[in-house]
DNA sequence: CTAGGGTTACAAAAAAGTGCGTAATTTACT
DNA sequence: AGTAAATTACGCACTTTTTTGTAACCCTAG
């Protein structure tokens, strides 16, 4: 992620959303509050680099709340914020759009005999 | 990208559309039928090699219509399909989100003095 | 020594940029 | 008239940049 300095707004979500993980993380986010080691046994192929980088992004751009809850063992929490439940249906959406057009679109899973 | 077998049409359509590109050259094909050059002067820094792999990427998806007219000079025009239309305002809704959170946001934009 | 939630340095992999080549016709120059 | 150059939309090979993964280390109470 270099500038960020892009004046448009769709160009600029996008750079927060692009990727496999934030659409996902925010999926499971929805389903209430997570903590880290949640988050990784919901998705087992994130990389412990990866979850820590995506969610600081998503920490930035207001759509994650990160409560660390000081004692031993350390205990972090994850929730969305009220911005980032807005998002949630508007990414539904995009799902729901994915689904509907799946006949007007070529193929993508299977011709690679 | 790699698999595209996911089952998660959320996962799926993050796919075609992470990255900078996807969206604003759905953006712009909004404005009508436009030739590969057009677009390069609508977006003056994309590589012609970004700029096939994408709108290639965006025809496989059903998002946008190619259509090459022979003859020389070589004209190839590129417009929206019906589906990709139908997604233009999930992205405007996307970028309207992002401005209206702007104030929960950290300022990702100057910090970094 | 473990658990939890990291950070950091280094390496591998993936994505993006660069520049040359191509086609047939038109335009430009001499 | 004859040759050179430009045009359009790429493909291909090669290099650079960016992203992601790996592995090791940190901290502290029990």
């Amino acid at each position: 992620m270099k500038d960020l300095v892009s004046r448009c707004p769709i160009e600029e979500v996008m750079q927060v959303l692009s990727g496999r993980w934030p659409t996902l993380l925010i999926y499971y986010l929805q389903e209430g509050t997570k903590r880290f080691s949640e988050l990784q046994r919901d998705n087992p192929t994130v990389s412990h680099r990866m979850l820590t980088l995506e969610l600081r992004k998503l920490e930035q751009a207001g759509i994650v709340q990160r409560t660390v809850f000081e004692g031993y063992p350390l205990r972090v929490e994850y929730d969305l914020t009220q911005a980032g439940m807005k998002l949630v249906p508007l990414i539904d959406a995009l799902g729901d759009w994915w689904m509907a057009t799946d006949d007007t679109r070529a193929d993508m899973t299977e011709e690679k005999v």
